[in-house]
DNA sequence: CTTGACCTTCCAGCAACTGGAAGGGTTATC
DNA sequence: GATAACCCTTCCAGTTGCTGGAAGGTCAAG
C-alpha cells in the first residue's frame, strides 16, 4: 500500500506519516520503485499514533506506548500509569488556563470599550494596577 | 541600564529580551562598548511584554497591542477587542482539554491496572472497540 | 595581571510538524 | 510516442518562542 492510502486509512497526512518514519516511529517496506510499502501491521501502528497524538500523548509518549503495545506481556499497571500522569497533566493545563481567563475577563469587564483612549486593560499591561492612577509619568527620552 | 539590570527589573530572561530586539519588540540603545542601553522606555515595554506574554497573548498580539499601549489616542474597544478573541481561544482550549480528560479518565477507570497484559487503553488506542473513523479531512498534500 | 562576572554575536536545537522545490514513476488518453 | 495528471521521492526551510552553548570582548576588584 502505497502513502497515499496509508493516509487515508490511517487518517494520518502524509507529510506526517513521512516525518514518523524519519523518527522511527514506523518502518515501512519500499517497492522496486521506491514508494513505501506498507503493510498491515505499518497501518495498525498509524493509527495507533493518530489516537494517542490526538489524545495527547507526546510523540516521546506515544513511543512508550508502541513498545507497550507490542509486547504481549506488558503489565497494564504501565499503561495505566501513563495514563493517569497524562490526565494530571491536562488537570494543571486546564487549571492555569481557567485562572487565565479569570484575569482576562476581568480586564474585559473593566474595560468600557469605546472610543476614548483610556482602557484599565492596557493599564494593567503597563503595570498600573492601582485604582485612580492615570498615566502620565512617561514624557521623556 | 544593561540587559542584566533590565532582566531583573523586567522579569524576562536575558536571553528573551535579546530576542525580542531580534524581532524589534524592542530597540535599545548601545553603549560606546556595544553592550546594550536600556532606557525607562524600553523597561515600560519589556514589562509590558512580560505582563501581555504571561497572559497568553501570542507574540504578533504583543506587537499590536504594543502599538495600542503607545497609541494615546487609541480606542479602548480596539483593546477589549483582542481581549474577547483571546477569551475566546482560551474558552476552546478548555473545552477541547476537557474532552479530552473525559477520554483519558474513561480509561483509565476501565483499566484494572494489574500486572496482566490484557489493557484497555492500548485496545482503545489500537482501535479495539469501533471502526469508526473521527477524521475525515486529514489534509492530504 | 589575573580572575570572574558581565557583555557580545552566531549557531543549533527543542516539538511536531508543514510547505515547497526539484525531480522521477505510473496511468490513461490522444 | 507524447502529454497530462497524479502519485511518489528527497532535501531544505520555516513555524513559535525561546534556550543553550561556544568563542570572544569588557570591566571592576584584588
Amino acid at each position: 500500500m502505497n502513502i497515499g492510502e496509508a493516509s487515508e486509512h490511517s487518517g494520518l497526512p502524509v507529510k506526517t506519516i513521512r516525518y514518523y518514519e524519519d523518527i522511527g516511529l514506523v518502518r515501512p517496506l519500499r517497492s522496486e520503485n521506491g514508494y513505501r510499502d506498507f503493510v498491515d501491521s505499518d497501518l495498525q501502528r498509524l493509527k495507533f499514533l493518530q489516537r494517542a497524538r490526538s489524545l495527547g500523548f507526546s510523540i516521546d509518549e506515544c513511543r512508550e506506548l508502541l513498545s507497550l503495545y507490542e509486547d504481549r506481556n506488558r503489565a497494564s499497571a504501565d499503561v495505566k500509569a501513563i495514563t493517569h500522569a497524562k490526565i494530571k497533566e491536562v488537570d494543571r493545563k486546564i487549571e492555569e488556563l481557567r485562572s487565565l481567563r479569570k484575569v482576562l475577563s476581568e480586564l474585559v469587564t473593566a474595560c468600557h470599550g469605546d472610543d476614548r483612549p483610556d482602557c484599565p486593560i492596557i493599564d494593567d499591561l503597563s503595570g498600573q494596577h492601582e485604582p485612580g492612577q492615570q498615566d502620565e509619568s512617561n514624557g521623556r527620552n
